[in-house]
DNA sequence: AATAAGGTTGTATGAATTACAAGATTGAAT
DNA sequence: ATTCAATCTTGTAATTCATACAACCTTATT
């Protein structure tokens, strides 16, 4: 069944759901963005999203979205917010719902589809304007991972599964935009009981850095019998 | 214009808004409940909530169930989740967006509007089978507010202008279900630069208590200056 | 004068945060 | 072999904060 052809229908009144794509990379949290191919808004960047389907789940919509850009499955998915003045769609009403993911970025294949004419990982310090509301989506969206961030190991799936300490530092620093101390962030580090050392990197310039894991399944196990709160 | 007559033409894809209303009395958070006058769930209880009208802001729609069921205005509005279960509606495809709000209960005149039969506050440990995914949204909502609770200084609108330390000390025992001590949360609350010290109670039984009152406008303006971060 | 509830003071402990200094390790470049 | 650059570690000192708990004072009613 094609509900796009139905586009029209519901139209004066449909619901939508954008997906904010996070990845991290040189320091730097990215956001993926589509150029996009259709007006409104036509050859702007703007988040990815689509119409729900009448008969779709919420967050089957999201899975859906983020898979047709990325190829990715079995990623989380993150309730933001809803958004919805009745004049943010200059061509009808349209409520958007906005999800986030995050993501490996070495492990996404980032494909251009009818929507958009192109993709793009753009650091968030250099995200220009976007269509729509998609500024304000973003922000709000932003300050919500926050929290998360301080409040859940979200942290991990943004980095590689095995990452440096210096990784996730720079992750902190550029999410929080304050410069944290090395000795103690690294002491800090080390009460976490399921961050555990594993390996060595190889193949670099300098002395090789540790490299570390998180044990999502001791993490469970420890939440469970409320053995441990995170907090960054 | 009558929005409800036009029901059947979007009801196959719409948008409704619930509005969860908290209070506070006895040491308990309420909620304000409706017994529905419809079908379906005809005689169930079930959080307020409309129709979102398809010309009418999301906040907006908010405001109008508040104002229909409390008489209050010029309540702070705060989005919860958006739900979008396919069957959630036995009747059709409804998408809803919850929000909450926190009211003084002894400001609220609750009526009962063509929706309902009765309207009733009810303690959150009550609380049983609602209608529709109610207590699902119950659920996520108190656990919004619990996080909100814990990083703003939204207690006070859920107590009155004037309310006493143990007033407060009881509403975040209830909202996090611990006992907390009598001394040490003091010496905590006396240290918050806009909690203030007015008058005493009169008309009680025994040694009056001291009433305390939260200076809004200082908060803004430490949290405008960066100079204090509520935590509780 | 007794009672009940409100309210205060103090102390001891341990945990967590912050700031800073100094040094050890590893691999690449020369 | 030496130097360099980046990684990583150790230690210390001051400070703040949270937690637990005991003891006691104050104000009103009865």
């Amino acid at each position: 069944m094609n509900y796009k052809i139905e586009f029209d229908k519901f139209f004066s009144y449909s619901f939508s759901l954008d997906c904010l794509i996070f990845g991290f990379e040189n320091g730097q949290i990215h956001l993926l963005l589509i150029k996009r191919n259709m007006d409104p808004h036509k050859g702007e960047w703007a988040i990815p999203g689509d119409l729900v389907y009448p008969d779709e789940d919420l967050d089957d919509a999201g899975k859906r979205i983020l898979h047709d850009l990325t190829n990715l499955e079995g990623i989380r998915l993150h309730q933001s917010q809803t958004f919805g003045k009745p004049k943010r769609h200059p061509q009808g009403r349209v409520i958007t719902c906005a999800y986030f993911a995050l993501t490996k970025m070495e492990e996404v294949n980032a494909v251009a589809s009818s929507w958009a004419t192109e993709v793009k990982w753009i650091p968030l310090h250099k995200v220009k304007q976007l269509a729509f509301d998609h500024n304000e989506i973003l922000s709000s969206t932003f300050e919500i991972l926050k929290i998360k961030l301080s409040n859940e190991p979200l942290c991990f799936d943004l980095l590689p599964e095995k990452f440096t300490l210096n990784e996730l530092q720079q992750l902190y620093e550029y999410a929080f935009n304050s410069d944290l101390n090395k000795a103690n962030f690294r002491k800090k580090i080390k009460h976490i009981p399921f961050i555990s050392h594993d390996e060595k990197q190889i193949n670099v310039k300098h002395r090789p850095a540790k490299l570390f894991s998180f044990d999502q399944k001791r993490y469970k196990d420890l939440l469970a019998r409320q053995e441990y709160s995170f907090k960054m």
